[in-house]
DNA sequence: TCTGGGGTCCTGACCCTG
DNA sequence: TCTGCAGGGTCAGGACCC
C-alpha cells in the first residue's frame, strides 16, 4: 500500500519556498470539474473474493494474523462489525470471530493494480497513482473524445466491473481535494440494516463546492489527522465551515506556517495542485515489526542485513542510489527513534548500505528492546552518476566513521559484481544465488519482498 | 490482547560557509 | 582578524496518508 503523498506533494512548495505570505487564490468557481479520483472498493479483500467466490457475502479480513498483525483491507460485510483497515487483527477477531482471515498476496494485488491503471491510461495519460487502489485522473484533454467527466467516470467504472469484476467509486471535481471528497460520497454505505450500493459516481459542480464543504467535519480534510483534529478542536474548530472563516495567521502558532495556510485554503475550496503523472519515489525503505521485542544486537544486525538487501534490490530495480541512509526503530513504548547519515555519493550495494546502517544502529540505545526496525534510503540519485569518493569522512556526526568508509569501499568494489549477480539470478531464478546469512535452517534462502542481490562478502 | 508497512512532507535545532 | 548575519544542508522527530 502506498500513500496519499501525491496529494500533499505540492503543498510544501506552495508555501515554504518563500517567506512571503502565501498567495490565496479562489479558483473554485472558474473551472469545470475535470479531475477524477477513482478509488477501488476494499481492494485487497475484493480481489480475494473475486478469485474465491465461496467468500462472497462473508466478512473477509486481509492482513497479518500474527500477534501484532493489523487489518490491511476488509470486506464491507466485515465493516458492519465495526472493523476497519489498520485495526489490530486481534481486535477485529474479537469483533467478528467468524471472519475469514487471509494473509494477503501483495504481488497479485500489484498485478491487478497494473491492469486497473492501464484502463485509466486508455482515457488519459495524466494519471497520478496514489496507491494500488487509487489514482487521480486529469481528463481535461479527453473531454472531446470521451464525453463529459461524469460519462468518463461511469465508463471507467463499467469497464473495471466487466473486465476485472471489481467495484470502484468515482469522485469528480475541479480540484484534487473535491474529487477525493466526492469519491467518499460515491462509496457503498454501511448501515445497521446492511451494505447498500453507493452512488458510484459523484460530481461536485463549482457552485456546489461551498455548501458541500460546509457540511463536513474538519477531520474529512486531507491533512487533518488525529493530532491536527485535536488541536483544532481545542481551538473550537470542528467543522470545515469554521476553519474556512479562520484567519490562518492565528493557527500558525499551533500548526506551523505551511500546515495552517494550507488547511485554511483547502477549507475554502482553494486547491490548484495539478495531476502529475510519472512521479519518481523520493525514498525506498524496508521495515518490520517483530513478534517479540528484541534486545540482542546480533539479531537486530541480522534483520538489518536482510532489510539492507531488500532496499538495495529495490534501488537496483529503480536504477537509483540513496545518498541518505536512515535507521529507524520503535521501542516497546512506541517511541520512534531514527538516525541518519548523508554521503557525498549514493549507495545501492546491499553490503554498503548494511555497513552504514549497522554503524547507525550501533549509536542507538536498544536496551529497552526494539519492536520495529527499518532501513530507508532517501536523497535518491540516478545510478548512472559516478561515485564520488568521500575524503576525510565526517567527524561531525556520531556515526562510526569506519562503517561509512567501509560502505564507500564496498560500493565501488562491488558495483560491477552486483550487475553480474543480478544477471545470473535473472537467468536462473531468485534462488540461484544467495547469501549464507539469509539461509534458513533448512538451507533455503529466506524470501524477502523484492528481488535482492547477494554478494561474496556473505559467502554463499 | 492493541496499534503494520511503505511512503511524503514539515519543522526546529544545529552546523557550516560566505 | 573578528563578528554578525543569512542561507543552505543535515539531522531527528512528528504528523499524515492508504
Amino acid at each position: 500500500m502506498v500513500d496519499g503523498s501525491a496529494c500533499r506533494s505540492q503543498r510544501g512548495s506552495d508555501t515554504s519556498s518563500s517567506m512571503a505570505e502565501p498567495e490565496v487564490l479562489d479558483r473554485s468557481g472558474d473551472l469545470d470539474p475535470a479531475i477524477l479520483l477513482i478509488d477501488m472498493d476494499s481492494f485487497f479483500a475484493s480481489v480475494e473474493v473475486r478469485d474465491d467466490p465461496s467468500l462472497r457475502g462473508l466478512p473477509v479480513l486481509v492482513g497479518g494474523d500474527g500477534r501484532r498483525g493489523v487489518v490491511a483491507s476488509c470486506s464491507y460485510e466485515a465493516r458492519r462489525f465495526g472493523i476497519h483497515s489498520a485495526m489490530p487483527m486481534a481486535t477485529a477477531k474479537r469483533l467478528c470471530p467468524d471472519a475469514v482471515i487471509i494473509p494477503g498476496d501483495i504481488p497479485r494485488y500489484a498485478a491487478v493494480s497494473r491492469q486497473i491503471h492501464a484502463i485509466f491510461r486508455d482515457v488519459t495519460p495524466l494519471v497520478e497513482p496514489l496507491a494500488f487502489d487509487e489514482a487521480f485522473l486529469d481528463v481535461t484533454g479527453a473531454r472531446g473524445l470521451f464525453g463529459t467527466p461524469k460519462e468518463m467516470g461511469t465508463a471507467i467504472r463499467s469497464r473495471i466491473a466487466e473486465d476485472l469484476e471489481l467495484g470502484c467509486a468515482v469522485g469528480v471535481g475541479n480540484s484534487k481535494m473535491i474529487a477525493k471528497l466526492a469519491s467518499k460520497e460515491a462509496k457503498p454505505q454501511i448501515t445497521s440494516t446492511g451494505v447498500h450500493a453507493g452512488r458510484g459516481v459523484v460530481v461536485i459542480m463549482p457552485d456546489e463546492v461551498r455548501a458541500f464543504l460546509d457540511q463536513l467535519e474538519v477531520r474529512s480534510l486531507f491533512g487533518v489527522g488525529p493530532a491536527t483534529a485535536r488541536t483544532l478542536e481545542r481551538l473550537g474548530i470542528d467543522r470545515v465551515a469554521d476553519l474556512a472563516r479562520t484567519d490562518p495567521s492565528l493557527l500558525v502558532r499551533h500548526l506551523g506556517r505551511s500546515h495552517a495556510y494550507g488547511l485554511v485554503a483547502l477549507a475554502r475550496g482553494e486547491d490548484d495542485r495539478p495531476v502529475v503523472a510519472d512521479q519518481e519515489s523520493k525514498s525506498i525503505g524496508h521495515e518490520e515489526t517483530f513478534a517479540e521485542d528484541v534486545t540482542e544486537l546480533a539479531i537486530l544486525e541480522s534483520r538489518l542485513r536482510r532489510q539492507a538487501a531488500a532496499v538495495a534490490g529495490a534501488l537496483h530495480e529503480a536504477k537509483r542510489r540513496g545518498r541518505t541512509i536512515t535507521v529507524k526503530l520503535k521501542d516497546p513504548e512506541f517511541a520512534i527513534k531514527s538516525r541518519s547519515h548523508t554521503m557525498i555519493s549514493g549507495l545501492d550495494d546491499h553490503a554498503a548500505i548494511f555497513a552504514v546502517a549497522r554503524a547507525l544502529l550501533s549509536s542507538m540505545d536498544i536496551s529497552q528492546g526494539v519492536r520495529l526496525l527499518g532501513v530507508t534510503a532517501s536523497n535518491l540519485e540516478t545510478s548512472d552518476q559516478p561515485v564520488q569518493l568521500q575524503l576525510g569522512v565526517d567527524e561531525v556526526t556520531e556515526v562510526d566513521v569506519d562503517g561509512v568508509a567501509e560502505a564507500e569501499r564496498l560500493q565501488i568494489d562491488r558495483a560491477s559484481l552486483e550487475d553480474a549477480i543480478l544477471e545470473i539470478r535473472g537467468r536462473f531464478g531468485r534462488s540461484a544465488l544467495g547469501s549464507a546469512s539469509m539461509l534458513g535452517l533448512d538451507g533455503v534462502v529466506v524470501p524477502v519482498q523484492r528481488e535482492v542481490p547477494f554478494g561474496p562478502s556473505d559467502p554463499a
